[in-house]
DNA sequence: GATATTTAAGACTTAACAGGCTTTAATTAT
DNA sequence: ATAATTAAAGCCTGTTAAGTCTTAAATATC
């Protein structure tokens, strides 16, 4: 919807790192089995992602993943933007006219830009520490029936 | 983003048959060729629009589709509907998560929530009879330079 | 150094979506 | 009746996202 599964997958296993906060690395099969995420392509996710710089990976023996830089400095939108590439240079029409611009614009576009601009923020604003910590704190409720 | 490339050209297409507004039914080609949309998929579109009793086609000669009901009754959601499916039953987690509820939500979840219904509020909102006028009006406007 | 373990890398497979082609059925004008 | 015209229907092709497999490279441990 917002973003491609590979970014999801991304984000979620980024969240694991953060909640568990080892400063060992953690083995990618470890992550994906915590979030039933497909191993091997977890793999080649983080692949992309270290080379966006948002993990580092340590290989051999003892290895795995971690992440470059602490939690609370890495937002939703570089992740999505390390997975799924940068967003489209001109923005789209919300129903795909070509001719379209700025004035006059159909009943749509008003709500549309507010809509694109509040998925533009919420990406920016949120970072992977507050998202562990609340992550965690729901884990714990719900363990509590 | 929102819907499917198909609920895109139905969209379009329907706005078409609200703008000329002819009581004839108007050709599949002839609507492809205004919003450049590859005819024979248009085609098979507008077959699952008529299954869904948004438009009506008349065969053979001086024949093509129309409107099954007054523009001002048809709403963009229920083209998203037929052409996309019916959107899921549960609502989905931003990031995937599958063990979550309502309880102690995560920051994205306040945000998310707002954002989709927002957009759940954008496609019922609007109806046929008003993007057509505006799309009309639009296009008077971007020929007087 | 040998070995086990772990990520890196790339080829490969599968599935879904977008689009095209061709034939068939329905309708109307002649 | 017949020919022309139009949507309906089914199957084929290309593209992209999602997922799997295989081999190589790095590293810790013995
Ligand atoms: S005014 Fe409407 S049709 Fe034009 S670009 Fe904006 S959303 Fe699209
Ligand atoms: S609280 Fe957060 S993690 Fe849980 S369902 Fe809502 S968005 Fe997803």
């Amino acid at each position: 919807m917002l973003y491609s599964k590979s970014a999801e997958y991304a984000i979620q296993a980024m969240i694991y790192l953060a909640e568990t906060n080892s400063p060992e690395p953690v083995m990618i099969s470890q992550i994906a089995k915590a979030y039933n995420i497909p191993q091997q392509f977890l793999a080649k996710i983080a692949q992309t992602l270290v080379k966006h710089r948002l993990l580092v990976a340590i290989r051999g023996r003892n290895g795995g993943v971690k992440l470059a830089r602490p939690a609370n400095e890495i937002y939703l939108n570089q992740i999505v933007y390390a997975v799924d590439g940068p967003p489209p240079e001109q923005e789209q029409c919300v129903i795909g006219l070509d001719y379209c611009s700025d004035t006059a614009p159909c009943p749509l576009h008003h709500r549309w830009k507010i809509i694109r601009e509040d998925i533009r923020e919420m990406l920016v604003a949120e970072d992977l520490a507050d998202l562990a910590l609340r992550v965690l704190e729901k884990r714990k409720i719900m363990n509590e029936p």
